[in-house]
DNA sequence: GAAATTTCTTATCATAGATCAATTGGCGCT
DNA sequence: AGCGCCAATTGATCTATGATAAGAAATTTC
């Protein structure tokens, strides 16, 4: 499983085997069984992860026990709170695994240690958190522009992967709509 | 006004003398008047820039002619489109002036030459971008959980200066709802 | 591969918030 | 003080989406 980690890296950026050897020494897999959770509200969120198998998502119960999807994470993406990670404080989401998962996990200690030991890493992870950042401001954007059907588009046109293996009712989670709504859409669209 | 963004600088991080004459050396100033543009959509965003004196609203104008608000920033704030800035495509924001202001503009090339030379304002952006990828996670989470009310007494709890200055015209679009809402919510609570 | 469970669709009704339209209030300007 | 301008409030509808419910379709389980 570390060579899924290593291709993705390998894309972006230089490292020797030295380095990578370095990597997996400090690097944990967990296997998740569609349903399991990551993480649950209330735990303390201390490492990086990385997505080499599966997919996940980010959610937060609401007081009514509603679950509203801040995330979805697949093979080659990054998932975790970094609130909690930066602050210390116990995560407010959850994270579980939406079908049979790997996840590479490297505690905080440790990847802070290899992003000083490897400067290429270091700025790897800072150009990923500068693209969230970028991706955040436009899902902002969409929910404070869009209809319900172009938001739908705009996802489906910008995450077709997602848009494919993901629950139609956890499409609408992510989007700020019921099922009931997402489906309608769907149909009206289909009717074009 | 280079003593604002210095005294900004020198409560996060460390630097010389020779430091600062370096970063003011390359500092340019703008002052704006209210409702003049500092960035108009179709521009490319090439700068950093630094919230000296004033308050400034980036923006967006959908298809029928209706402004969202995409963000605020007063003094001691960074304001600017990174997409644009990092891809050099040309935004499809508008920022402008609530009121008479001052900013404090250093061009891409100038300012990663200094981050590449002070390694401690390297850090501090890093950091900045780091937050603010938080506070759109947050935003966004408002957007899927919240009502109307909740999201106001959000905002206003968490941005109580934005809160007071700006026209509430504006805190509900930038909150995503009309004016009209706004104000009722407002009485509703006050009502309590 | 049939039953059980879950997801998706469809229909009806309810509602938060939008839209449209005055009215009021605040503030600078002459 | 009075006029003009813009922001905020209030009231009367309207509408997109939510809530509820029930059946159809798909998927999981044994």
């Amino acid at each position: 499983m570390f060579s899924v980690f290593r291709a993705y890296l390998s894309d972006k950026i230089q490292l020797s085997d030295e380095d990578y050897r370095m990597i997996e020494s400090v690097s944990m897999f967990k296997k998740l069984r569609k349903r399991q959770y990551l993480m649950q509200e209330g735990d303390i969120w201390r490492n990086n992860a990385f997505v080499c198998q599966g997919l996940l998502r980010t959610y937060r119960v609401d007081d009514k026990g509603v679950e509203h999807i801040i995330n979805f994470a697949m093979e080659n993406w990054w998932i975790g709170d970094r609130e909690s990670l930066a602050t210390g404080n116990p995560s407010g989401f959850n994270i579980d695994a939406l079908e049979d998962s790997v996840v590479l996990l490297i505690n905080k200690e440790n990847f802070d240690s290899l992003c000083k030991k490897l400067p290429p890493l270091n700025d790897l992870v800072h150009t990923i958190i500068h693209r969230s950042f970028i991706a955040s401001q436009n899902r902002i954007n969409a929910f404070l522009s869009y209809t319900a059907e172009e938001k739908y588009i705009y996802f489906r046109d910008k995450y077709p992967d997602f848009a494919m293996r993901v629950p139609q009712q956890m499409i609408a989670s992510y989007l700020g709509m019921t099922p009931e709504t997402l489906s309608r859409i769907k149909r009206q669209i289909a009717r074009k």
